[in-house]
RNA sequence: GUGUCCGUAGCUCAGCUGGAUAGAGCAACGGCCUUCUAAGCCGUGGGUCGGGGGUUCGAAUCCCUUCGGGCACACCA
């Protein structure tokens, strides 16, 4: 379907070519002043140069040239030359009509890439905390996105599993149960299938080893040699690894499940390890990578930079990997193995700069194709309320889970206040509003900009927070279930012409979804997608205080209105299903 | 120092591919429930869009400059 702004457009275009000037002047957008029209059009302003006249003549000939036409109700050109127009009922009515039996309500879905979302950034037996929850947020809604948009899109969480951190498990480990097997070099039957720790020992041990090897550099030696160890294959260690994942990554998988964000592939950076060497043979071969100051590198500054581009850096001067090595390595493993179209990584936006050496390297060593396109989506902090990074009440690094719990005990709370329902009851609604407390907080800002976390903010059922759009949601599904039980059936019933202004306006909002979402697609901007299902949720709930819905004698305008709540239901709940979360049935 | 992002109402944020009187929400104050969920709706007050200059018929939006702040600048990830 076409979008509807393009259509206006169109139309205008005609009328400038019918007065004789170029179709290109007729751009339509939406009012900015509504209390004056619906639409508008500013191109006899921009033409009047060209064509050496006074705007308001120009505007003048397209309203003329306008007379008589279908789509708009009204044309009139106001001083000093701008183009107020109304849009016809009976157009919108029948764009509305279609637009409810449509693929997607209409929206045409020009993606046909195969993309690859790289999120989440979780570390293997180390606890999610609130640091994880942006990327986790808003890579699941930009996958999302991409999918609706028709792509083919990966979502890969790229663990991070292989480095120091895990030889210092191993090290915790034998510290406190050093008589396990795995640490027996003479063993050589079959290790046990039961994990020697749980998930809450494991991210005890952690912590722990790893605060001791800062303190202890012999210590510190031991895990690095564990480490290698575990790298060279030594079969206890691996062992101990394999343990580690299973325990890890369904804890993981927990966690952000709860938060309604999953992935495609759990690859990390063990599932590249093997291809470093010869992806670091093939920088050599290629003369890209030489040393510098004991380390490998490969120079990736260009004449147009107007900042120093350090170069990026493959080994480091004792031999080892680094982060940049596997990130290369992975680009090469994806481009061997999934032969993406697209990468898009969605990561904190401090780590700008070394992305964009690890692209430029990756191009100039030829690991992705020139038309491979490399996306960096940095995000911004979020501050609590005294806007620096949050913290816990004590200062520490809070985590995930447990800001997941509060919001869900505070929302708990609040609905038990609100209304009367069973404790039972109350939990499984306040579970699923506050992930769309959470997430809705979170995605109505600008991805790039830090923001503030509020938790009475966000759970608030007032204003523009994820509550309000649930509760809207909700009252749209109550009435429709009435309908149901007084024998209507809603799947049958027909849009028709706008019968008020209210009714109007959330007509004409909800034909913008298709305008919207293009939007969103092409700025990878999930908090478009929010000011629009806030928008539409607001003018719903107007049009709903001033209307009579169940109510209204005339069975055919009955209808008409029934099949337009449907519509602003089905728009709500696909919108925040992009967003990554859902509406319950009752609240 | 170099680069980069940001500075819009008391607070949290939209708007930034230039258009008419700069918008929301919260907070404050005042209205509207015998009627489909009042967790809603309506209204009032609140701004030299950090400052200055420029381009333009027109600038929060584009350019320059200045002040203030965040962040990044090869062996962490």
């Amino acid at each position: 379907m076409k979008k509807l702004l393009d259509l206006l457009t169109t139309e205008m275009g005609k009328a400038f070519e019918k007065a004789g000037y170029s179709a290109e002047l007729g751009k339509v957008t939406v009012s900015n002043r509504p209390d004056l029209c619906e639409y508008q059009c500013n191109g006899a302003m921009a033409g009047a140069k060209q064509y050496h006249k006074a705007p308001i003549m120009i505007a003048n000939e397209i309203a003329a040239a306008l007379e008589g036409g279908e789509v708009f109700s009204e044309v009139s050109a106001v001083a000093p030359g701008f183009l107020n127009l109304k849009l016809s009922e009976g157009f919108l009515a029948a764009y509305l009509k279609e637009m409810k039996t449509a693929d997607k309500f209409g929206f045409e879905a020009e993606g046909k890439e195969t993309v690859v979302i790289d999120y989440g950034g979780a570390n293997v037996a180390k606890p999610l905390h609130v640091g994880h929850i942006r990327s986790a947020v808003i890579g699941e809604a930009v996958k999302r996105i991409y999918k609706f948009a028709g792509n083919e899109v990966i979502g890969d969480v790229h663990l991070g599993d292989w480095g120091l951190q895990m030889g210092l498990v191993i090290m915790g480990l034998k510290e406190r149960k050093p008589d396990l097997v795995y640490f027996d070099d003479s063993y050589t039957g079959e290790y046990p299938e039961e994990a020697p720790f749980t998930i809450s020992e494991l991210e005890e041990i952690y912590p722990a080893s790893s605060a001791k090897s800062k303190a202890d550099p012999e210590y510190k030696a031991l895990a690095m040699e564990a480490t290698k160890k575990l790298q060279d294959g030594v079969r206890g260690y691996r062992a101990i690894w394999d343990h580690i994942m299973k325990v890890s990554v369904t804890d993981l998988k927990k966690n952000y499940g709860s938060l309604n964000v999953s992935f495609e592939l759990w690859n990390g950076e063990s599932s590249v390890h093997d291809l470093i060497p010869s992806m670091v043979d093939y920088m050599k071969k290629g003369g890209w990578a030489h040393e510098s100051e004991g380390a490998l590198v490969v120079d990736v500054k260009e004449e147009t930079d107007t900042k120093e581009i350090p170069p990026c850096m493959i080994l480091k001067s004792d031999g080892a990997s680094l982060y940049n090595t596997t990130d290369l390595a992975t680009i090469m493993y994806r481009m061997e193995d999934i032969k993406p179209d697209r990468i898009v990584y969605v990561v904190d936006k401090r780590q700008e700069l070394y992305f964009e050496q690890v692209f430029r390297c990756a191009r100039k060593t030829e690991l992705v194709k020139p038309e491979t396109k490399l996306n960096f989506l940095g995000f911004g902090t979020m501050n609590g309320a005294d806007g620096k990074p949050f913290k816990t009440r004590d200062g520490g690094v809070m985590r995930l889970e447990n800001l997941i719990a509060d919001t869900k005990e505070e929302m708990f709370t609040k609905i038990k206040e609100g209304r009367p329902v069973t404790d039972e009851e109350a939990r499984e609604i306040a579970d699923i509003v506050a992930i769309s407390a959470l997430k809705y907080g979170d995605l109505s800002n600008q991805a790039s900009k830090d923001y503030v976390f509020d938790i009475d903010r966000f759970t608030s059922f007032e204003g523009d927070t994820g509550p309000y759009l649930l509760y809207t949601i909700v009252r749209i599904k109550s009435i429709l279930n009435k309908y149901t039980e007084n024998g209507g059936d809603y799947t049958k019933a027909e849009l028709g012409n706008a019968g008020n202004p209210f009714e109007k306006a959330l007509g004409m909002r909800l034909a913008q979804f298709g305008e919207m979402m293009s939007q969103a697609v092409n700025e990878l901007a999930p908090h478009k997608i929010c000011g629009y299902v806030y928008d539409v949720a607001n003018l719903f709930n107007k049009f709903y205080h001033e209307t009579q819905i169940l109510g209204e004698a005339d069975e055919a305008r009955r209808q008409n209105l029934i099949a337009l709540l449907v519509l602003t239901r089905d728009i709500l709940e696909t919108s925040i299903d992009i967003l990554g979360f859902s509406a319950p049935e009752k609240m």
